[in-house]
DNA sequence: GTCAACAATTTTGTATACAAGCCGGATCAT
DNA sequence: ATGATCCGGCTTGTATACAAAATTGTTGAC
């Protein structure tokens, strides 16, 4: 069923237009390029794609599905970014997905899961003292990810994988906060020890704190964007 | 946001015929009526609502979106019921969905909806001893849905509401297990006992495995199915 | 008899055409 | 002058038409 699934994303990128739309169109909200409750006219984008409304009315949909556009019948469709609740929200169940994820690898991991999961954590130490952020960000991700997927359960790995996707954007700017790279590596040395005990408990905490406390920084990011506006 | 939201499906039901057979079409997967991996037949489902291709294909995106129907490009959209191993990691994940409203909840709940759980509690126990299954369903969803509300996180009730939904049909199975009833109620109470002291790990343990139990059960009537075929 | 290649048919994907509802401006009444 | 109402343009939702690709059946060769 993977691999079908990944047969599936593979034919549907050469094959069907509205797919490739539907990522570019993602692409255009996540980088600002269409700000938050702007409307998107079917013809105009339909247009600068050089297709019929047809598809592109499927790409919206897609989108629609996946939150970052809200389509009102009869009116149109507009672009919907998360506010600051929606967002804490989000962030607060990202971190209860990568506890569960976690908890479960503790029980399940392979022993070259955790040499992978080491050699990505060195290399993001690495990046940090290399002030490298973008190979920071790279690696961190990886490191996340084997994670996920040494959770032993597909379909979770697959939830927290979409969820951990739609809050990149967001996550990205609170890592500039001073000295949040090298706390978050500290941590990450925690969560790996704790996945080598196969301490369920202890990685499951652990790894809830590593996130939600990326959900507190940003809503303190917000909360001095805020002041800085007023 | 969420008023908002209700009154886009509330007018969706009404002006978009695309929404109303997605619907319907939801119906007539859960219900057997098409089985698994059967093709779905763009044009004869379209004669069938009486509508074009158009909106028709609209809604079978919707369904692939959620899953319960896999779109392979140029070959066609067929049903996609979720096999033993699917199943099961999905009520994996939907004990740590719950697990985690319970761990929110026990900070967050309210006294009246304390009052409420206890309500729906004493409902399903009259349902048991009246041996009402349905009623005992109903209360059942009421109870649990109480907590996803009272997580207090409006993103994290919705994917919980919206996994509970896609293992509906494969619940109801499992319920009628000898006994199963009946430690179902001790577990409820438990769990709301656990909540009234606002014990988070208590909550979330019991929880989990209260919904993890169902999975082993449901596992258990798979290899019971599987052995008498044979 | 079997396998392969080709053609015909079916089916999906996209474009265009049509219908129906919403928005804004103009007109009229108070 | 201000408010409501109605009409016209514009946008969405749906139907139809067309193009491309895939499946199936047939034919021919080995």
């Amino acid at each position: 069923m993977h691999r079908r699934h990944l047969v599936i994303h593979f034919l549907s990128m050469e094959t069907r237009r509205a797919d490739q739309i539907a990522v570019q169109l993602e692409e255009l909200i996540f980088d600002g390029t269409f700000v938050d409750g702007q409307r998107l006219d079917e013809v105009r984008l339909a247009e600068h794609f050089g297709v019929s409304r047809t598809p592109l009315r499927e790409a919206l949909q897609r989108l629609a599905l996946s939150g970052m556009v809200e389509m009102i019948p009869r009116r149109g469709a507009f672009v919907q970014q998360p506010g600051p609740v929606q967002l804490m929200e989000m962030f607060e169940v990202m971190a209860e997905l990568e506890a569960a994820c976690g908890r479960l690898a503790a029980m399940r991991i392979t022993d070259s899961a955790l040499g992978d999961l080491r050699a990505a954590n060195a290399k993001c130490l690495a990046a940090v003292e290399a002030r490298d952020s973008d190979s920071y960000y790279a690696e961190n991700e990886r490191f996340h990810r084997i994670i996920y997927q040494q959770s032993g359960n597909g379909f979770l790995e697959q939830e927290t994988s979409k969820l951990h996707k739609r809050l990149k954007p967001f996550r990205r700017k609170q890592l500039r906060f001073r000295g949040r790279m090298a706390q978050s590596m500290a941590e990450h040395e925690a969560i790996v020890a704790a996945l080598e005990d196969g301490d369920a408990a202890r990685a499951e905490d652990t790894l809830r704190k590593h996130v939600a406390v990326q959900g507190e920084k940003f809503h303190i990011l917000m909360a001095s964007l805020k002041r800085a506006a007023e």
